[in-house]
DNA sequence: TCGCCTTTGTGAAATATGTCCATAACTATA
DNA sequence: TATAGTTATGGACATATTTCACAAAGGCGA
């Protein structure tokens, strides 16, 4: 019905709605249903119409969502229908490979800056980035305002760049630094770490 | 008390704690309390206690816990006390920094082979590996036994490659491609999606 | 228009997960 | 040995999340 207080487990599910919606949109399908979209993500009919309808009637009884409809709502919930800037934090493979990465822009982000903290590294290019030096990293997203960063620094030194990170102004960061972050409680933190993926598997193996 | 049926979310904790330990013994500590890594990891010390009492008394009241014994308690639960053969597929930018991340070593995995259906590289170097064909991925994978898999494919062809990691044997995905997989009940996939982990975020900035 | 089919939205019930708290066990100190 | 200070354990309690099941609404064909 309204937006008083969603809970965080259903927002994660949100962005995976959103992938599947847009994937069966861009092969020329127009509606679908609870149940065709949770059999495509995974998920029970039920959750996804509890899901969706904490913010709202978006469905018809009999035919189901208008994908374009719910697409927009969805993007307008998790405020991508807009462009976020985002900078990025660490110039290794995997600063490489996020740079290099075709798919942020048709999802709402976009790759505004890279630092990294080896004079080496500092001025060469990356694709179309220049790779600017780690030591105005503050300032600079200070005057640019970017609220996002992605992080792909060695571990040992994740804390205290993501300490600077916020301290210039950033509130959510994606990291990729095998760690966990101390973060005060305004900030959002996302992790990335193949090996703990792999370890959350192993059990059932 | 003991292992009757471990929810998933517990399962999912595990490798943090694991992670944290680590750091912690790699600083020579040798004993912590709940309430200590909470703090490292942002968990309540209730809830870190209760998880790891599904498991057994690892603690010892007025000291806490041996960091030495409950990372090896955790590995054994974990199963990672032991290495994992695991494929690659895909040798892209993402496929390249998996390739030469060093980080999975030490925490019970092992890259075997990495496969990638362009002939073009089929045959060129990652580091030390040699790209191999994957129309031969199928086959050395059952001869291997191998049955975890990261996938860094492009998206149209992640389903197709799945399916016949699945059929190879493969119990446990990792990924990196951004679509849902369809897989049986008994095969575990774990998802990595930088666009969708950063849309999980948006939401409340 | 009238049935019949489909599908949503939603309270209620069922599960699952998280927190609290009383108790017991251990350390350290005197 | 006694006492004070920590900390795990586990059962009770509180919250949160998921599933169920059904009324209501829309589509479609006769």
């Amino acid at each position: 019905m309204n937006a008083e207080k969603i809970p965080d487990i259903i927002i994660g599910r949100l962005p995976v709605y959103l992938r599947a919606l847009q994937r069966m949109a861009d092969s020329g399908l127009k509606t679908t249903s609870s149940q065709e979209l949770g059999e495509h993500v995974g998920i029970s009919a039920a959750q996804i119409r509890k899901d969706i309808s904490q913010f709202g009637e978006f469905g018809k009884q009999g035919t189901g969502y208008s994908i374009q409809f719910l697409l927009d709502k969805l993007r307008g919930i998790l405020k991508v229908d807009r462009i976020w800037d985002v900078v990025l934090i660490g110039a290794g493979d995997m600063g490489h490979a996020l740079a290099n990465y075709q798919g942020f822009t048709n999802r709402g982000f976009r790759i505004v800056s890279i630092f990294d903290n080896d004079k080496e590294k500092v001025g060469t290019m990356i694709g179309e980035y220049k790779i600017e030096d780690a030591d105005q990293m503050v300032e600079k997203i200070k005057t640019m305002g970017v609220k996002m960063a992605m992080l792909t620094v060695p571990a040992p030194a994740a804390q205290n760049v993501a300490d600077k990170l916020i301290q210039a102004g950033v509130r959510a960061i994606l990291n990729y630094a095998p760690i966990s972050l101390n973060v005060p409680n305004n900030v959002k933190v996302q992790y990335i770490d193949p090996a703990t993926h792999l370890q959350r598997m192993t059990y059932y193996l």
